[in-house]
DNA sequence: GAAACACTAGTCCAAAATGGAATAGGAGAG
DNA sequence: CTCTCCTATTCCATTTTGGACTAGTGTTTC
């Protein structure tokens, strides 16, 4: 046999990333690389599978049949070396690395833009961070963000954000259907749902009191990253926490009608082990990313009112 | 973040060679890389890990802890990948691709020689292999080579290779030892088993009629490949099919004293799937194979009494 | 004890791969 | 029609990779 055809760790994870993103461009601030260098990976990906992963549309990329599987493939070899990192991290005789386990929406929208804060504050701690690994590297894990209830036996759970859910989309798709002023109007639109987290519209109804959840058309996404990205391109309405999208509703792309939304009890937690000892550098972390996090949400608070006047 | 630090497939494949070969010098001949490439892979996966994966000695390389961590990784990392590509290959509307599985020990002592010969024989067939594929996978496989006693429920197995099994020694090893003339001299030295095909030297004993196995020590190691290694570097006895260790035998880097072995019932299988049709390229591989199989077996018959005269 | 053998690690260098800047071109929205 | 967002490609500089070769070590053989 000769040398087999293997994709390099980077296309697998720029295939990955398309998958989370939906475009090119999207992909590659992300993974901090060019438009240009995320296209040619993807065709070298291709060339080398020998089929299309994606299918290209002037609204960015859908994985094919081929790339559903190879995806899916590319995250579990993904998963394997983000456990293998944590893992060998963990044996470092000197300082052990700090092992997170983060959600791919706040990987992306949360870490992304604030981490490097960390470092700097503390250069001297190291962190390992996974999105992919597979559930028993995620057991392993010096802290893991999970979504829910907050109620996770063994694991103490610290509110992190997201309670404050709001109903958004597109201004001019807002306007073209007649706008919204009561939350009964969402129901003429279509509306976006992230599969791992199903329950948002039906919570929206209850709160509102409203009966049942009757929209046009429902769209349902792999991906919040997805979720937020088809709103912002008018193809729904999307209920998201206000703490994941203040750059858009400060920039004008996403915008809260009527100041429609609802306070979840399903929402982001930061989560440690009970049955193993609090170090220091984990406390450390804990009450950096707890802090950030309050950060995070009181300019969240202060631009609401701010938001609410410009929609007038 | 700044982009993670991740191995390339190459480097995992490294490892996964390093593991199963023993040598750099072993894994770059596995790899058809050179020994310089290997060497240079290898350090750069340790310098990214921060640890030694490997302890060098003269004899070849060992894995250390933080190395049997990541070697398990690797492995499942590189099966995804084998498994990806296996998937995708069956989507292709044109002519789908075989898809092979293979014990690391078939890939490495009768494939890698002999498979450009089916290649040149049917350009036009593409086959794929798969060694570290998880047995979701395995059990998708066109064709599953297998060690055991040919009985495998929903498989059809046929005789591929390995009943004549060898007691096999280094000559200056077993010359230093006093030589071998009957089956119980064997316990006066250490012997090696192949920790995944435990039961070889009961079934010596066995077929003997010598009693239990009482060897002046055990030494059990992970892979066939590095079994035969050890036999050669003077470690221990061994017991191998034939087929595996013609050049060897050919060569004097191992001699079967006293043409001491036994028929197993235990062997190489080349197993098909009953529930699924036997297409027109199976049924061309499988001829192929089996045809080739015969030949090796001939061959290794053909050399046996030559072997023997050569002993005296 | 010397020679031979098998091994790893490193240097030098050419080839290949990668990624960024820039550009071309397409599709949809305003 | 213009603007915006998008992908794909070209050009080019930089980085990475792998092979040839060498240095050095340790063990085995004679």
């Amino acid at each position: 046999m000769t040398r087999p055809h293997l994709p390099t760790t980077t296309g697998l994870r720029v295939v990955a990333a398309l998958a989370q993103h939906g475009t090119v461009s999207a992909a590659a601030q992300a993974l901090n690389l060019t438009q240009s260098a995320v296209s040619k990976q993807l065709k070298a990906v291709e060339d080398l599978v020998g089929l299309a992963l994606f299918t290209r549309t002037s609204r960015g990329l859908a994985p094919t049949e081929a790339g559903v599987i190879y995806i899916a493939q590319a995250r579990v070899a993904l998963g394997a070396l983000e456990t293998a990192a944590a893992r060998v991290a963990g044996l470092r005789s000197s300082r052990p690395a700090l092992r997170l386990h983060v959600l791919p929406i706040l990987g992306d929208r949360w870490f992304m833009p604030r981490f490097s804060r960390f470092v700097e504050a503390h250069p001297d701690i190291e962190v390992q961070f996974s999105t992919f690994a597979a559930s028993d590297t995620v057991e392993e894990a010096d802290i893991v963000f999970r979504f829910g209830d907050g109620h996770w036996p063994g694991w103490q759970a610290d509110y992190f954000l997201g309670r404050e859910v709001l109903l958004v989309g597109a201004p001019q798709f807002i306007a073209r259907g007649g706008g919204i002023d009561a939350p009964e109007d969402a129901w003429r639109f279509p509306i976006l749902e992230h599969r791992q987290t199903p329950l948002h519209w039906s919570d929206f109804a209850a709160s509102h009191g409203i009966g049942d959840v009757r929209p046009e058309r429902m769209v349902r996404l792999g991906y919040y990253s997805l979720v937020i990205r088809a709103a912002i391109a008018g193809q729904g309405l999307a209920l998201v926490p206000r703490s994941l999208i203040l750059d858009e509703l400060a920039g004008g792309q996403l915008v809260n009608p009527a100041g429609l939304g609802y306070s979840s009890t399903n929402c982001y937690w930061l989560t440690t082990p009970l049955d193993r000892p609090r170090h220091a550098d984990l406390a450390t972390f804990c009450d950096w990313a707890l802090a950030e996090a309050r950060e995070t949400e009181s300019t969240a608070a202060a631009q609401a009112p701010l938001a609410a006047s410009q929609r007038s």
